[in-house]
DNA sequence: GGAGACTACATGCACGTGCATTGAATGCAA
DNA sequence: TTGCATTCAATGCACGTGCATGTAGTCTCC
């Protein structure tokens, strides 16, 4: 972003600032709207939306915490806490993997799918009001 | 990303998880990389950035606190607190602004242009990598 | 000039996060 | 089998952040 960049660094100080500011924009308004009528946070959102996903798929649903974990790119122990957060709420629950009695499986409770489904327009909307009128360059 | 969703929905949120996981990807390795070799975080890197950058404009130079609020994304308070830091690692300095006396001009110590050079290759570097190769979907 | 609205920055506080560690369960090797 | 390294999840801790508030300075309109 300066005379002594390289062409290439320079796309990507540029690039870079883009993606800053488009993600401060929109997960801030998701955190702030999905708080406020729905009481819940960005990641708690996008962690009911993968548990709902999965089990939408054949398989046997129920995910590890750690397979969240990735999908949601937060830590390990953050994933743990969230989880016991949602777990409070009564939105999810957790169960006893008999395979493997380290791992825990979590799955959406009916509260959860009913707080997922009403939250689920409201993000839609947030997404498409930030991911389209960010973008133009200020 | 269901089959619930209208195409323009589910393509805003395929864009939103590309744009959480290359925000991710690049904030982390710039948080811990720059942390680690320069005692800097990411947030930091980027207010002596916009310090740097402002010196090397024509303008007088000095930004108050919440001209660099905003291009940061952080809140006011964050800021306030991120220079202190900054301060107290001799990086930056407070200018009591005479104009306006509840404002507060922030600059550039020597210290502070010297760290910012160090550590800006590999600010450029992180940056190639993470924006480049995290971009393919997995 | 003085009262009240407003602005800029600092600070108390609560909270979510990451790192390092712990405890439990598993797998592998001798 | 016993012993050791590994893996999964939970927890203690420190830290950065946002919100609400406090304090000081400025502006406006009478």
């Amino acid at each position: 972003m300066t005379d002594l960049d390289t062409a290439s660094d320079a796309a990507h100080v540029v690039e870079w600032r883009a993606l800053l500011a488009r993600h401060a924009a929109a997960s801030c308004a998701l955190d702030r709207e999905l708080g406020e009528r729905h009481g819940l946070g960005m990641s708690e959102f996008e962690v009911l939306e993968r548990l709902w996903e999965d089990e939408h798929r054949e398989r046997e649903a129920a995910l590890r915490i750690q397979d969240l974990a990735c999908t949601v790119h937060l830590s390990q122990s953050a994933l743990s806490r969230l989880i016991g957060r949602l777990e409070k709420a009564g939105l999810v629950e957790r169960a006893m993997c008999e395979i493997d009695r380290r791992g825990i499986y979590v799955q959406l409770t009916e509260a959860g799918r009913t707080r997922y489904r009403e939250a689920r327009p409201l993000h839609r909307e947030v997404l498409a009001r930030t991911l389209t009128d960010g973008a133009p360059r200020p």
